[in-house]
DNA sequence: CGGCCCGCCTGACAAATGTCATCGCGAAGC
DNA sequence: GCTTCGCGATGACATTTGTCAGGCGGGCCG
C-alpha cells in the first residue's frame, strides 16, 4: 500500500514518471535491469533480498541509475552500508512527503542527499565492531533460539557459540544476549 | 511521510475531505474531538498512546465518528482488541492503496470492513490466555531486562517474576522468555 | 458461616547462560 | 623460514534462568 501510494503521488509530479514497482529485493533488481530508470527508490526491510544488497547490485548492473534508500529506521549502520553499496541518498520516512520529490530532483542533479544529524551519528558511532562470526551468531540468536540450536545450525560447538555471544555482549555493552541483539539492531550492525 | 502521502491521495477523491492529521494517539483524540469527522483512520503503533486505546476514546467522545484501524501487522489480538474498542474496520497495509478509499466508503455506508482470513485467525486463536500479571511481566521483559530489574520495577520478589514468566512461556508453548515475548507479540497479546 | 477454589506469591532444585583462561592454526611481517 | 599476532575454538566455573511443589488470601457456592 505504501509503495503504491508513494508511486501515485510521485506520478502527479510533472517531471517524474514511475516506470516500475517491485515488492522484493530480487524483483527490484530485475525490474531495474529491464527498465533502466534514472532513479531507484528502495526500502531496506523487504521480503527476500534486503534493500542494501539490492542497491549494490543495481549500482553494478545499471551504473547510470541513482539509487536512493527510503527506510523507516534511522540506523547509523544502515546508512554506512547503504553508502558503501553506492547509494546516492538516504531518507527516513518521518520527513514530510513533500521532501521526497525534492530529494529525487536533487539526486538527479548529481547531489547526494543525507540527513546531517544521521550522518554525524553514523560517523561518531564508528564502524561495526562485530567480527563476521559474531554477527552471524548474534543474527542466529534474534529469534530466541537456544545455544544448542544455534550451534547445530552453524556447525559449531556449544561453548564456541557462548564465547561469540559473550564477546558480542561486551562489545555492545549489553547485559545479556537480548540487549545485545537489540543494541546491534539499533545500530544496524546485523 | 506515510500519513501525509495517504492524506494527499485521499484528498484527490472527490467525495473525501481530510480535515485533520495527528502524529500521536493523544493528538488524534484531541483533533477528533474538535473536528468531529465522519471517519477517523488510525495506526496502532504510535508514539504516546497506542491506536487502539485512542480508538476507544474517540468512539466514546465522538459517537458519530467511524473509527478505522490501518496497521502494518495482521495480529489476531490487535483485531480483537480493536473490535472491542469499537472500531468499524481493520485494514492491513499490504492491501493495495486503491482499497483504502473503497473501504472508507463502505464504512460510511454502515458496513464493517475486515479481512476475512484475519477474522478467522482471530476467532480460531481464541482469546488472550495470559493473566494481567503475566502480561505485565512479559511486557517488562521485552527490552532484555534481567529478572531482578523486572522485580524491582514491578515491586515483586525475584521468584515471583520467574513463575509468571514460566507460566507465560508454557501458555505460549515457547522454550524461553524470548520466544514467549515474540509469540505473544505476534498474537497481539501485549 | 464454613469450606472450596483459584489467582497470586514464595522458596528449593535443575538446566541454561555468561565469563574466563587457554589452545590451535593460518596470515602478515621480518 | 621463522616468529609473531590475532581470530576462531574448547573446557571448567559462577551466575542467571526455568521448573516445581507448596503457602496465603479473597471471592463464590452450598
Amino acid at each position: 500500500m505504501i509503495r503504491g501510494a508513494l508511486a501515485s503521488l510521485l506520478s502527479l509530479e510533472p517531471d517524474i514518471e514511475v516506470v516500475g514497482e517491485a515488492a522484493t529485493g530480487d524483483e527490484a533488481v530485475a525490474v531495474a535491469a529491464v527498465t533502466r530508470p534514472d532513479v531507484a527508490l528502495l526500502d531496506i526491510e523487504m521480503p527476500g533480498k534486503d534493500g542494501i544488497t539490492a542497491a549494490g547490485e543495481i549500482c553494478r548492473e545499471v551504473p547510470e541509475c541513482h539509487v536512493m534508500i527510503l527506510t523507516t529506521f534511522a540506523r547509523p549502520g544502515y546508512l554506512r552500508r547503504a553508502m558503501e553499496a553506492g547509494a546516492s541518498a538516504f531518507l527516513v520516512k518521518d520527513s514530510p512527503a513533500r521532501e521526497l520529490a525534492a530529494a529525487i530532483r536533487r539526486v538527479l542533479s548529481g547531489e547526494r542527499v543525507i540527513d546531517p544529524g544521521l550522518a554525524a551519528a553514523a560517523l561518531s558511532a564508528g564502524p561495526n565492531p562485530l567480527s563476521p562470526r559474531e554477527r552471524e551468531v548474534l543474527s542466529a540468536a534474534v529469534d530466541g533460539s537456544t545455544i544448542n540450536d544455534i550451534a547445530a545450525r552453524l556447525h559449531l560447538s556449544e561453548g564456541t557459540v557462548r564465547n561469540y555471544l559473550s564477546s558480542a555482549i561486551q562489545k555492545t555493552s549489553a547485559r545479556n544476549r537480548i540487549e545485545a541483539v537489540q543494541k546491534a539492531q539499533d545500530q544496524g550492525w546485523l
